[in-house]
DNA sequence: GACATTACTTACATTTTTTATAGTACCATA
DNA sequence: TATGGTACTATAAAAAATGTAAGTAATGTC
C-alpha cells in the first residue's frame, strides 16, 4: 500500500521467514504499536474510529489509520462505511480476527506471570 | 542496554501500553524480526551460537547477537560460557521461556489457518 | 456565509530497527 | 610466525515505524 522496499535485504528476510514459519507470518500480522490493543478491544464488539480513539488516549490519527487499514488489507477487521453526514464508520474483528481471542488470552497471560517474576527478580537483587 | 531515547513518545506510549496491557508487554518482549524464530528453535534443546546462525541463514551476527541478548535480559533465554578456547557459548529457554510454547504453537496454527484463507481469497478474486 | 462534526489525508520530522562491513581476543596447531 | 575457529564488538548506513501538525470533504444548523 505504500512505503515498504520490495528490493530491501530486510523484506527479502521478512518474506523468507513468513514463508518458513507460520508463527513468524502470524507475528507480522498482528505486530504493530497499537495492533493487539486495537483486536483486544474490538473483540467486545464493534467500535467506531472515534470510540476507538478515545479508547487509545495517545494514538494519533494518522496512526489508528494506518494500524485500521493494516488489519483491514489482513482480513482481520471489516469496515462498514455508513453514507451519513458526518461520517459514521464501524470496525469489527472478521471471524478469522475473533480467533486470535485465545492467543491474546495466553499472551496476556503470560505477561501477567513474567511481570510478576520480573518484579521479584529486581526485588531479590535489590 | 542501548539506543532507545528515554524522552520519545514513542517510548512512552510503550511503557503505558505494556503496563496497561499484559499481552502488549508480552508483544514487546517476543516481538523483534527474529526473536520467534529464535525461541522456536530452542524449543527443541541447547544451541550454540553457531548452530543458530547456520540455521538462520540469513541473520546477520550482529543480529542475532542483539536478539539473543535481548531475550537473555528478559529471562526468557540463559546463556552458558565454557572457558574453552575457541569460546563455546550455548543457549537454552528458561522456565518462563518455556512458556511461550503453547503460545507459538497456537499462532503457528492460526498462521497455517490464515494464510490458507488469504490463498484462497486470492484465488477467488482471479 | 460561518461553524461544527467525523473520519480521515498529506507532507514532513524523528525515532527505532535492521543490515553491511570490518574488525577483536583467545590459544592450539602447522 | 602464520592460520584457523568461535563468538563476539564497533561503526556506519539504510530502511521501517512512529509522531507532529495541518488540511480536506460533506452537510446540517446558526
Amino acid at each position: 500500500m505504500s512505503g515498504i522496499k520490495e528490493t530491501s535485504t530486510n523484506y527479502a528476510n521478512k518474506q523468507a521467514l513468513a514463508d518458513e514459519c507460520a508463527e513468524v507470518y502470524a507475528a507480522n500480522i498482528i505486530g504493530g504499536q497499537w495492533s493487539l490493543v486495537i483486536c483486544s478491544w474490538l473483540l467486545n464488539g464493534k467500535l467506531r474510529f472515534g470510540e476507538l480513539r478515545q479508547l487509545l488516549p495517545n494514538i494519533t490519527e494518522r496512526m489508528l489509520t494506518l494500524q485500521l487499514r493494516k488489519l483491514e488489507a489482513s482480513h482481520i477487521v471489516k469496515r462498514t462505511v455508513y453514507a451519513e453526514v458526518p461520517p459514521r464508520v464501524e470496525y469489527e474483528l472478521t471471524a478469522i480476527g475473533y480467533e486470535l481471542k485465545p492467543i491474546i488470552k495466553r499472551l496476556e497471560e503470560w505477561g501477567e506471570k513474567h511481570k510478576l517474576m520480573a518484579t521479584r527478580t529486581l526485588t531479590d537483587n535489590e
